[in-house]
DNA sequence: GTCTATAGGCTGATAGAC
DNA sequence: GTCTATCAGCCTATAGAC
């Protein structure tokens, strides 16, 4: 006995190591590079053999997004109880923006691909991106509370717009090198100032 | 005599039906959607007679993103005149937002696909993208100016951050429909009561 | 200038042998 | 379970006839 235990095994073997070539290829090729054909070259398997562990490519993409996302958010998390919230911006608009610059290839899959994955984040069922969300809502609440940002904010739009900022950010730098030419440093300063009562403190 | 001028007046329009013909098809199906073939069918010539217009689809591309930019800009340039800062910003962040959401292709063409295509908008030589940040930088000077922004912010990121902020709206609600739940305007005026002194006025 | 024809490549996905 | 072989389709770009 025990074969089924160790078939079991093998088969979660193989999913993982589909999941960890097919994202070595993203992150070197773009979600554009990561073909069937290449990806069972490159674990030596007949590129049937893939289907047997993933629908289609979709499915590929999926796993790697709820995997990317749920990094991007072990970044975000720990950052969640500084008490000052200007602080606490500081550091998540950091976090965020790094994370995407110096994981252009999996941001770009997880936000600037197709609305089918991105959406994925907001529906699946360990609800990532929910959770991710909270931080960012409890912060728009405690700037309001600190006087940061003003008590007529209504709290949910005030995050919506702080996602969006550092989701710009980290965009316009990957789509368009040459444009921001400030540094990130600046950038994220300045967004952070720009949310803070004295515009320029803490 | 003539025969000259008469060729080339239908040389340039084959070469404006086929940027009109692309232009419909990036605006139905996406850039993606964008094939040589099928633009030759749509005007009624064979692939081959494309590529003496246009060096290759990439062209087609660039051609494209110039003329959405232009528009773009058509938009936003007649708002700069507006004295009061934090009026102009509402302006200038309404007009961003709305061009970017009623032309979601063109939107995506420019400024989420290609790193290649956003790069040229700021290195043609109408300077089209220096020109639409001008405005931005002009924006910031008088929000400082104004009382709006500290007196400490450096004028430039802060145009980028602005821009960025405007731009991680529309993609946002571009590529995750169900992600910001608040509406465009809703999030236009939270933008712009956060870079606004009293927070809420105007 | 415009065509036909095609080179030469890629893709995702599947049927059926072993 | 894994393979080979292949389907059915797409693509950009070009050679060469007219």
């Amino acid at each position: 006995m025990g074969t089924v235990e160790r078939r079991e095994r093998q088969r979660a073997e193989v999913r993982a190591a589909i999941l960890r070539v097919a994202r070595e290829m993203v992150v070197r090729e773009g979600f554009e590079g990561l073909t069937m054909r290449k990806l069972a070259e490159a674990i030596e398997y007949s590129p049937a053999a893939i289907y047997l562990h993933f629908e289609n490519r979709d499915a590929i993409a999926r796993a790697l997004c709820l995997q990317g996302f749920e990094e991007l958010l072990a970044r975000l998390e720990p950052l969640r109880h500084e008490p000052v919230a200007s602080r606490r911006l500081r550091a998540l608009a950091g976090a965020y923006v790094g994370f995407g610059l110096e994981h252009p290839e999996t941001y770009r899959l997880l936000f600037m691909t197709d609305p089918k994955y991105t959406t994925d984040i907001f529906r699946s069922s360990e609800d990532a991106g929910g959770r991710a969300f909270q931080v960012l809502v409890r912060l728009a609440e405690d700037l309001k509370t600190q006087g940061d940002a003003a008590e007529s904010m209504s709290v949910v739009p005030l995050a919506e717009v702080l996602w969006g900022a550092m989701h710009g950010l980290v965009s316009l730098k990957l789509t368009c090198p040459i444009f921001p030419s400030s540094s990130v440093e600046a950038l994220v300063e300045t967004l952070t100032n720009l949310c803070s009562r004295q515009g320029a403190s803490t």
